[in-house]
DNA sequence: GAGCACTGC
């Protein structure tokens, strides 16, 4: 965000561009095709005034051979008419590269002052194609051409125009500005994947593009998609908005399907590998499993069956390395996945290489040298359940798309394979034509707060690509009116652009936001990071007690939450050593990340003048910490019912269990957690020990017990409030009005409000 | 007594 407070006052001027320049007089939007030729080929560099290097040229010829090239100018047609295009090419297009270099030459930034952005999915991508960008255009990666992602960037203030960043960032800086009066242009790249914030983008660039005429959009997707973008993207009734079209540029792939289901795709995938192996040419594989365990379980199995093989039929059949690839696993041993297949045995068939993976392959990886791909058609997807607020991993049949996606890997060196282990019936009739987009499956508290701070309130006539499940929105309603960041009329509050500033879930925000009254927020500070990234415990199968050992060391039996807090702050007295947190059976990875969650988040407080404050006293610090939870969490309580130490969650009556891995030692009878998760049991995570008084202080309206059903808890809660009741007479009698934080928090107001959806 | 598809701010 700082980079947006300096950008403000970009100046044209300082590009580098002058009266005098022996190419003023382009004007932008003006520019023909033969001249943007020529000046791509020239000896000077349209925006730096620099001779090209000779690295420029050798780049420009492999660009010149990319499909897009040859369709520059048909581009400058359909783009100089249009304000809205739709845009699709294949692998190997260039249109990632292309496009973007083919715009600033016709908008040309550097005269106009603005600036042109081409938002990616993922951070990695807008980072490397950002750095070619620059190489092609023969610039500073961070100079003309920048990219810009959390915790980096890569962008110069007056001096950047054309910037590569993720789209989540793009929608942060609309929060900021929401007519992105910065751009001539932008661009969505990969749109089909349809990540939420790409799909928030539309719907607000959508809305813009009728505010501002001088903005122009491209919209970049797989042939697939297209046609539903084109009618989105329509500017009149009843017509579509243009597409242009690019071939792209890969190799076939044959593919094929197996003539009966399979009952066990993963014993399936193996025979498959194995066959592969023996019969086919060289060339290594890259098989799609769903998890971590089946990943592994798989690579040790075809290990013992291949080493077999080569016993049994020595001279038959090469050596064969399994590589497995997941997301949680330490980058070095990602690493691995471009280690070459092992070499021959002397005289023997060539060795071969064997990478099982999750979708991390998919999309966001790409491997050279994959010839052949298994696709037993499955993937592990998040669902939100928005009737029990619980967002569940659930092994489903991935779409069309996907299976075309996965069968592409094969062919991104030479001509290759794909075996599907599905009959084409089935991939013909149950296969869906695209992945459900994230929207749809998605927890929209986050989202519904961000659109509120851009002003959109009416989520029900809001132009989604495709509109969440009411009864998702409304959850998301009713939570942030309760957490108060949301009035009455549906307006966002004052707390709740503050807690639209963070990047983090509304709850943790608020959490954060309410801390100084409780003296804590230094701490909470260092929970909400660690809360906001991946799981910091490392177990290994082989070395369990170990693991379990140096956890216990620095658990507090209070909480979970609390816990986190001493890993961290042991850690950074640690001085942040890396090689400690890896003796320690801790993510370096993870903890890492907090610590730069913690830097961006501090850096955000204090923009906001949310002091970082703390306590000496340890009781008294505790119960601040705990107080503050509350005010985040009111609505993720559980209270112990029942035999077998189970617990009930408060209103939505699930029956759950302690997360096994709850560094709790007794079983508290109320606890606040910061996770529902549903795996083989419903349990809750990371928790913490509360008082139930503390609900009827900091969350009254939530807890209007005369609206609670009968239920166990509610008995235990009106106890609370009897005694709650006596003391704060007690507290009248004394004149003591030190009440603390009570005062902070929303009374729910608008809560009446969100039931009318 | 057990799990973590994948991104992103």
């Amino acid at each position: 965000m700082e980079n947006l407070l300096k950008s403000e006052n970009n100046d044209s001027s300082v590009s580098g561009f002058s009266a005098v320049d022996p190419l003023y007089g382009f004007i932008p939007r003006k520019m023909k095709t033969q001249g943007v030729v020529k000046l791509i080929e020239g000896d000077v560099s349209l925006f730096t005034n620099k001779s090209h290097t000779p690295q420029y040229k050798k780049i420009l010829k492999t660009r010149k051979s990319l499909p897009v090239y040859a369709q520059m100018e048909q581009f400058y047609k359909m783009y100089d008419e249009n304000q809205i295009i739709i845009m699709v090419g294949e692998t190997g297009s260039g249109k990632t590269t292309q496009i973007p270099q083919f715009v600033c030459y016709s908008d040309l930034p550097h005269v106009s002052g603005k600036l042109v952005a081409c938002t990616q999915p993922r951070r990695v991508a807008a980072m490397s194609v950002a750095k070619r960008v620059a190489d092609e255009m023969d610039v500073t990666l961070g100079k003309q051409v920048g990219y810009s992602i959390r915790f980096e960037d890569m962008t110069e203030p007056g001096t950047t125009f054309l910037k590569y960043m993720t789209d989540g960032m793009l929608l942060r800086e609309a929060m900021y500005d929401p007519d992105l009066k910065r751009y001539s242009t932008i661009i969505l790249d990969e749109a089909h994947e349809r990540t939420l914030a790409t799909d928030i983008l539309m719907g607000l660039l959508k809305t813009l593009a009728k505010r501002r005429s001088d903005l122009k959009l491209i919209i970049m997707s797989a042939t697939l998609d297209a046609l539903k973008f084109q009618k989105y993207f329509s500017l009149i009734p009843g017509e579509s908005a243009p597409l242009f079209k690019v071939p792209g540029r890969t190799h076939p792939v044959e593919v094929f399907y197996t003539v009966e289901p399979e009952p066990d795709y993963v014993e399936a995938a193996m025979r498959a590998v194995l066959m592969i192996h023996r019969a086919e040419d060289p060339g290594d594989i890259l098989l799609f499993l769903t998890g971590q365990e089946e990943i592994e379980d798989a690579c040790r199995k075809i290990k013992l069956e291949a080493d077999d093989l080569v016993k049994h039929n020595p001279g038959s059949v090469g050596p064969l390395v399994c590589v497995p690839l997941y997301s949680s696993l330490p980058p070095q041993q990602q690493q691995r996945i471009f280690d070459p297949a092992p070499p021959a045995r002397a005289g023997g068939p060539p060795g071969r290489k064997v990478v099982i993976s999750t979708n991390i392959a998919e999309t966001s990886l790409t491997i050279d040298g994959i010839v052949y791909v298994i696709d037993p058609g499955f993937s592990k997807q998040n669902v939100y359940n928005p009737r029990i607020r619980v967002e569940s991993l659930l092994v489903s049949p991935i779409s069309k798309a996907s299976a075309m996606q996965r069968a592409g890997r094969a062919g991104r060196t030479r001509p290759g394979k794909c075996f599907r282990l599905y009959t084409e019936k089935d991939f013909m009739t149950e296969l869906d034509e695209q992945t459900h987009p994230e929207i749809l499956r998605s927890n929209m508290a986050n989202t519904v707060l961000e659109l509120a701070k851009l002003g959109v309130k009416d989520l029900v006539h809001f132009d989604f690509v495709d509109a969440p499940a009411p009864e998702t929105l409304m959850r998301a309603l009713e939570l942030l009116s309760y957490l108060g960041a949301l009035g009455e009329d549906g307006n966002i509050t004052p707390l709740g652009a503050k807690m639209a500033e963070f990047p983090l879930d509304p709850q943790l925000a608020k959490m954060l936001i309410v801390s100084p009254e409780f003296s804590c927020s230094n701490e909470i500070l260092t929970i909400v990071s660690m809360l906001s990234v991946p799981n910091i415990w490392i177990r290994p199968n082989y070395l369990l007690k170990q693991a379990d050992a140096a956890k216990n060391s620095m658990t507090i039996p209070d909480g979970d939450h609390l816990t986190l807090m001493n890993v961290y702050n042991i850690y950074q007295r640690n001085k942040f050593d890396k090689n400690w947190a890896y003796m320690n059976y801790l993510s370096g990875r993870s903890l890492q990340q907090a610590e730069n969650v913690r830097v961006q988040l501090e850096r955000m407080m204090e923009r906001q003048e949310i002091k970082l404050v703390s306590m000496t006293d340890e009781w008294k610090l505790s119960q601040g910490i705990r107080k503050s939870l509350i005010c985040g969490f009111f609505m993720q309580i559980a209270h112990r019912e029942g035999e077998n130490d189970s617990y009930v969650t408060v209103k939505d009556d699930q029956i759950v269990s302690l997360y096994p891995s709850c560094g709790l030692n007794k079983r508290p009878e109320w606890v606040v957690f910061n996770e529902f998760v549903l795996t083989t049991r419903p349990y809750i995570r990371t928790v913490t020990q509360i008082q139930p008084e503390w609900l009827l202080e900091l969350a009254q309206e939530y807890y209007n017990l005369s609206e609670f059903k009968n239920a166990e808890y509610t008995t235990a809660l009106k106890r609370a409030q009897a005694k709650l009741g006596k003391r704060s007479l007690e507290i009248e009698r004394n004149h003591n009005d030190q009440g603390g934080g009570s005062t902070s928090t929303n009374k729910g107001k608008g809560s009446k409000k969100s039931k009318k959806l």
